[in-house]
DNA sequence: TTGAGTTACGAAAACGTTTTCGTGTTAAAA
DNA sequence: TTTTAACACGAAAACGTTTTCGTAACTCAA
């Protein structure tokens, strides 16, 4: 196992100094040129290559950036993940990911220890504890350190930093007058609780549409989904509720969904209840995954275009970094 | 915004030296407890932080590892991180991500940064274009350099590291013998091009499953999806190949699939010919991610266990460097 | 011959830590 | 009173770089 070489074991080498070694290998006028051939043929054979963590406490910037997300296993935001990395790499920059699991406590640890000199920047989406606890102090205080912060999908008007979201009231308004014009009238909304910033603007985008079609909001027409622990009960209970609710409303003739898994859900009960989709019954959502594409009959969608969410973020921080 | 504090400045604070501050916030009993109990003070206050730049540096390990993998946006992969995730945070190391996306130049660009000092080991699956080139100099290099390596998925003899695999070719045999049960004979395997070792893996699986129920290999029930820079054109192709299969077998009366995609496709078109599943065709498949438990019908699937690899996989490293 | 200018390199500080090895002071033991 | 030991702290090296500032040696023009 050879040992990594280091300038100081190429200075030895030659019998010159760390620092004619340094400028020779970034090819300075300073050094001589012969000095400069040799030392450089020598570095090249041997494959040298600076040690990153030296030049980051150097130049205290470590070109890596910090993407904290809720969880990884979710399409939307691998997505993101994926558009964050390709305009990193692009940019020279490295990206290191961390896992809020939904969780406010996480999130802080993992914001602190990455903030320790680990990286330049973040990226994150906010975990569903951190709003619906409104404590966001993590994040200013890190700003507080002039360490720049990107907040994307999950947002709050709170914190004052760059934001990338997509229109989800406009989104949602367009899906449901989409519905409109098919003549669809009774329209269940599946959507989350209030504290989750989407799930808030798309339920007032579907308001908004109503609002201005002259409908009158019903009530019984829109479930918001409770959160748990455990996502097969969230699912049974959902399907338990959508069943219910085409008992009590059997001229349901349409389903907005706020994400694509309350769709899936939607779509099982249509079937149990054996109703065509889409000539008796349309369902649309907002989607961020494969589910949608893979099901059958193939839904219709309104695209969350993560990867786009993902570059964007990655070309705002890396701006404002080397602004 | 207020400066990140280091040792140097509290030191100035107090008019003691740096080693003193160090040892202090050590707890350390060389310095009086006064001291100790004052500078202790004064670090929480100011919130301090030991940079973690700096004592990698001293040190020269980061604790943090590097995760190489081919795609994020791929349900099990995105568990291998999941999971390698949680054994990290909990065992104190942190995660940085990259991607090969498949290619070979890239997974040994993103080897060499990352090696530079920036991670202490690597977990990683090969890229398709590196296991069909097979050049893995970059991988033996970087062990050769005494960066430990964990291999997961997609693996080759070739390299001599620690492999986190599950056991393809069993769990094929089992599946194929699953459909045998139920009566099914005429088995039509969708898989990949040998040179990806998972694919070729559970090829073996199903052929051994036919030769020890002494059924001969029908070539035409064996569709090798051929790889493609486009999925929607691999997908096209793909569902063509299966239409044909069944229009030349009208008796097929099962498919196997080596992952849950080509499942899908075959779902697809088994309900185009409007075949009952699993009445008339039973459909299994390898799988790693949602698309076989929200399809309807769900589909029978061999589960890849992702996070559990991803775990194995964080274990076997951290063991390793902490050795 | 002198002075200025160039060439080719080295010393040292700096980034923020940890850690080893002093060393001066004080208190207790001889 | 002297020796020893404990105590409380500091100096300095080390990790691997970059970069600023010197400086010795040489060249060349006046």
């Amino acid at each position: 196992m050879k040992q990594k070489i280091t300038l100081k074991k190429i200075a030895q080498e030659f019998n010159v100094s760390i620092s004619t070694v340094s400028k020779a290998l970034k090819d300075s006028h300073e050094i001589g040129q012969e000095t400069r051939d040799r030392i450089q043929a020598f570095a090249k054979f041997y494959n040298y290559r600076p040690n990153n963590i030296a030049l980051s406490l150097k130049h205290r910037k470590t070109k890596t950036i910090g993407v904290i997300i809720p969880e990884v296993v979710h399409y939307f935001f691998a997505l993101i993940i994926e558009g964050v990395e390709q305009i990193a790499s692009q940019r020279g920059y490295n990206v290191v990911v961390a896992l809020s699991n939904e969780s406010l406590e996480k999130e802080i640890i993992n914001m602190e220890t990455l903030a320790d000199g680990l990286i330049d920047g973040f990226i994150l989406s906010l975990s569903k504890e951190t709003l619906r606890m409104q404590d966001y102090h993590h994040i200013n205080e890190a700003m507080g350190l002039g360490m720049p912060v990107v907040l994307f999908d999950r947002t709050v008007p709170e914190i004052a930093c760059a934001k990338v979201v997509i229109a989800d009231t406009q989104g949602a308004y367009n899906a449901v007058l989409h519905l409109f014009e098919r003549d669809r009238k009774n329209i269940l909304l599946l959507t989350t609780e209030d504290y989750i910033s989407v799930g808030r603007l798309r339920t007032q985008g579907y308001f908004q549409a109503l609002q201005e079609k002259g409908i009158p909001l019903n009530n019984d027409l829109i479930i918001k989904v409770v959160d748990h622990e455990n996502s097969d009960i969230i699912m049974s209970q959902l399907e338990a509720d959508i069943l219910k609710a085409f008992e009590q409303h059997p001229n349901i003739d349409a389903i907005f969904a706020v994400n694509e898994i309350y769709a899936a859900a939607a779509l099982r009960v249509v079937r149990k209840l054996e109703l065509k989709v889409p000539e008796q019954v349309s369902i649309i959502c907002f989607t961020d995954g494969l589910i949608s594409k893979y099901s059958s009959p193939t839904l219709s969608t309104v695209s969350q275009h993560g990867e786009e969410i993902g570059k964007q973020a990655a070309h705002l921080l890396i701006d404002r970094l080397e602004s």
